[in-house]
DNA sequence: GTCTATAACCTGATAGAC
DNA sequence: GTCTATCAGGTTATAGAC
């Protein structure tokens, strides 16, 4: 407590720009955005954002660096750990992605739209290529069904954790769920994907 | 022959600016397009596109009903087809996506994205509701398997087919998949999806 | 550090000649 | 129908006072 000069709830202003960006940026995209709306959402001045920021494009990289962390930080891990087995690593991935986007489900959304402008920018900063071919994950794949490609159960078991994430605007706007039935099926999805790909991953 | 008034190869203007916006839209989306884009890339004058389209957004919700329509057109005949079984809709809906998707990958980013800046005025034109609550695949479902949730089955199926194209800028630009490549995983899906819910819907 | 005012630029749309 | 020129409004970014 002495150690703190400011108290708990003074946020610094560049803090308060940096918050106001994720979340306007996260719920609009970069092109969508106006700075105005950063400022005005920050309650502060549009030159305190150049100020603090230089540049509109310098805040939407530091924003976008850091979801792209939270969103792939996620699954590295857990494909690199020697210690759990492959089910677990399913079990894993499913639970935690699952557990991050019922906080953020606008995350992937943000993540997919925004890679498709910059593609090129965004992968040179993740390499994928390097991280999958000599992950832990790899090599027990390759031990147990060298049949199977790594990339393809990757892309199954995302797709079914982070997919109903990117229809759930579409769902809810329906009027086929809400918020509480959504998050529930989310929850079932973390018991039975696991338990499915269980079957699958069984030797031939 | 005798019919026809102009050669194959002459395109109508309008037809021209229609098409340049269907490429740059899907590309780039709404907020990032500019309609001198459209112009330059329909290799004509800024000023027709409003002599045509009056404006940008009308422009815009043309091409978006079309990719919609496309889209979304896909699943719904094979959910209400009463002649074909629950397993015979999972590998239409595999095979019709995966075939469609091949040939406009950018399709489900382009929807996905522009749904999450106009939720509203999108669904309003699906009826994701209706169609889904008294289709005959929830019919059969409930009377096979009337512990499992149609939507969160929808949501697996679509899930593996659509889930992979969203991924392949990143896959692509990652060096772990080229076209070909990409593609051939595509069909071996088309194989494995349908197998793969065969067992699950077998009555417990 | 924070504000107001404004510069500099961009973008959608239109007027008007051909 | 098609073009050039231009307007009107909006947007990012900065200058300069406090």
């Amino acid at each position: 407590m002495a150690k703190k000069i400011k108290p708990e709830d003074e946020v610094s202003t560049e803090e308060k720009i940096k918050e106001a960006a994720r979340t306007v940026f996260m719920k609009k995209g970069f092109s969508a955005t106006r700075t105005r709306d950063i400022a005005e959402e920050a309650g502060i001045n549009l030159a305190l954002l150049n100020y603090y920021f230089r540049s509109k494009e310098k805040l939407f990289e530091l924003v976008m660096m850091e979801k792209f962390q939270a969103f792939f930080g996620v699954i590295f891990p857990i494909l690199n750990d020697p210690s759990t087995s492959l089910e677990q690593k399913v079990e894993l991935i499913a639970d935690r992605y699952i557990t991050l986007l019922t906080e953020t489900p606008d995350l992937p959304i943000f993540i997919l739209s925004e890679i498709r402008t910059n593609a090129e920018r965004m992968v040179a900063s993740v390499h994928l290529d390097k991280i999958l071919v000599d992950s832990q994950f790899v090599k027990q794949l390759h031990q147990r069904r060298p049949d199977m490609h790594p990339v393809q159960l990757i892309m199954s078991i995302l797709g079914l954790v982070v997919f109903p994430f990117l229809m759930r605007p579409l769902l809810m706007q329906a009027g086929n769920a809400d918020t509480k039935m959504f998050t529930a099926m989310m929850n079932d999805r973390k018991q039975w994907i696991p338990k499915w790909f269980d079957s699958m991953l069984k030797v031939k």
